[in-house]
DNA sequence: GCTTATTTAGACAGGTCGGTCTAGCGTCAT
DNA sequence: ATGACGCTAGACCGACCTGTCTAAATAAGC
């Protein structure tokens, strides 16, 4: 058995990382395989020893990507027990990633721009846009909201909103204004408009 | 003189609707110029004696793209002269625009998302940004509310997110949620708290 | 030590890409 | 009627693409 942590890592993590990297800041049609290997520094056979192709390991670089960040939002949002606490705790995840200086917008929206509409790039964001909405419905839920649904759906436009603002105009303080204009609904529907109005007085 | 509007349309004028249909559709690296020379009906040689190459084909694309949504946007809100109505305006618009069956998101961000830093459809995505900016400050400074930059950021966030749900998830509703938050916004911050409980009681 | 798994370097094939070039064909204005 | 203009058809180029294959080196497991 060999210990991957003690070894130098093997050409199948290595082919992911560099695909990770290069799929991502510059694309997935733009990277041809001959880049990812060389950022590899591994031979072309062994890619196609560790996958069947260039599909497989787009697959594998998206589902990678989902499943990191579905780490990183829930670890945001398990630091909170208060239900609107933990709805805002997302945004603030998305601070911390447009923060990034290698951000470059959701890889799932990057890779619906440039594939075909039956593609693996495609069935990846579908599932991906699943997850991400059954994440707000369920935050949205455990609020004394009066739709649930229809204050996921805003939730969900925000975070969409606050990702494609903080790309095209690289601006990480998208985040913040997602975030406030996130308390504001949950300040307006979450109680009723008589309560804010005694809070405000 | 040929009377360009009674004789068969020329060749520069199909090449550039072939362009806008096949990149919107496909994507900008995804269509070779041979399958827009075939969808044009035009020979290889008349893309190139009417331009320089792809880019500017390219880039008299998202030119185009840029006019026809800056008119369309503006004869929406021409149509109010209230400021909020004149606000509201554009995210109608954006209902018109995700209920056109062939709507596949916002053609600047799909190309920012296939593009490399310093292409044609980086240069042309950032000047439809600044349009997009000023269009909302314009609309913002024209209202009560207090801090027009914050407002008109938060319209923009709005105006993001709906293109970019109404593309990922084909929710042509994704209009209508931003336009309610936005009347939640206006409502918020264009008046103070106290005016706004005095009209709820 | 022997076998199997992993990896290497590089040649190679078939395809598509953007772009160039030539030769020629109508149309139109002068 | 003579050019200039707009356009056509298609061969052609070099570059790049994904993917295959060979032959040999290296490592790991038993």
């Amino acid at each position: 058995m060999t210990r991957p942590e003690l070894r130098r890592r093997t050409a199948k993590q290595r082919l992911l990382q560099a695909a990770d990297d290069l799929f991502y800041t510059e694309g997935i049609h733009t990277v041809g395989i001959d880049r990812v290997i060389a950022h590899a520094g591994v031979a072309k056979g062994s890619l196609y020893y560790s996958f069947t192709g260039k599909d497989e390991l787009v697959h594998e670089y998206l589902t990678h990507r989902h499943g990191k960040w579905a780490e990183r939002v829930t670890a945001g949002i398990e630091a909170h027990t208060d239900p609107r606490a933990r709805i805002l705790a997302v945004y603030d995840v998305l601070g911390s990633l447009f923060a990034q200086p290698d951000y470059r917008g959701c890889a799932f929206m990057n890779a619906t721009a440039e594939a075909a509409p039956d593609s693996v790039e495609a069935h990846a964001a579908t599932t991906f846009r699943a997850w991400v909405h059954t994440l707000f419905l369920d935050l949205a839920t455990h609020t004394d909201a009066g739709d649930p649904n229809q204050l996921a759906e805003t939730l969900v436009l925000l975070y969409d909103g606050a990702v494609a603002t903080a790309q095209m105009d690289k601006t990480p303080e998208a985040a913040r204004t997602a975030r406030r204009t996130a308390e504001l609904i949950l300040d307006n529907v979450g109680i009723s408009h008589i309560e804010a109005v005694g809070r405000a007085l």
